[in-house]
DNA sequence: ATTGACTCTATAGTATGCTTTAGGGTTTAA
DNA sequence: TTAAACCCTAAAGCATACTATAGAGTCAAT
């Protein structure tokens, strides 16, 4: 199939599906005579793939790993693959637990301002960002 | 003061404070006969309100924005700069739940999976991004 | 024959916050 | 005087994942 097709079935820009070519996500496919990329069915499938792992927080250079495991199953294990989801899970809860700290900060300052129509001289929050 | 001087008072490198400067965070200073920039003290603690900011989840672009009610106090109110931090906090907020969405979302394909040293081939995780 | 839809490549731009590089003056201390 | 340490500008690079642009060839229908 034709790359217009292609994105239609896997609902990807066709300028990203020649994205995720260009960094190794989806292999190069064959040509027609006037030069037009020939997808096999399975490409759908394939940008399906990525699509889902991006959904799960996985990166490009990630899936790209991942996707080199899928091809090649049979010589790799389960333990490899959960490292990934382990990995990555625990990247996630690291930013959480960032962000978390970020909002406890943030809802110290945020509450300790009046929030009224005076003006903001002494604004507790610009102070709390002087000291 | 000269740039070095500052950088190591306030903790930035050089090169982050000419950035700030290009960027409108700080004023430009008044330079030397030869050229050298030449802060007054109050530059540290501009920065130190920039570093702050920063800590609590502020970009720099709003970080400018909230330099300018400060240099000006009087002419804003508190209610102001509280929707400042009003905004802020319910971004990081929205960024907690869609990171806190994914995990579960990642969690349950982990916890699928044996992790055994058999073959991937049949592994649940890539099943489940194959689907 | 021509128009519109589709495809191609290569390159640049977007956002964020720096960091690095290149090339060149200035100051200070030995 | 000379070498280290410091300062300057301008421009490019980094990471991420695209998105947009320019310029050009191809295909299908009218």
């Amino acid at each position: 199939m034709k790359i217009g097709e292609l994105s239609s079935s896997a609902e990807l820009d066709i300028q990203t599906i020649r994205y995720y070519e260009s960094q190794g996500l989806l292999n190069e496919p064959k040509r027609s005579d006037n030069g037009y990329r020939d997808y096999p069915g399975t490409a759908i499938a394939r940008l399906q793939f990525i699509k889902k792992a991006k959904l799960v927080g996985f990166t490009l250079k990630e899936i790209k790993e991942l996707l080199a495991i899928q091809v090649t199953k049979d010589e790799h294990t389960c333990q490899e693959v959960k490292v990934f989801t382990q990995t990555k899970l625990q990247e996630i809860e690291t930013k959480i637990n960032e962000l978390a700290a970020i909002k406890n900060a943030l809802e110290k300052i945020h509450t300790s301002c009046c929030g009224g129509t005076e003006t903001a001289a002494h604004c507790s929050i610009l102070s709390a960002l002087e000291s």
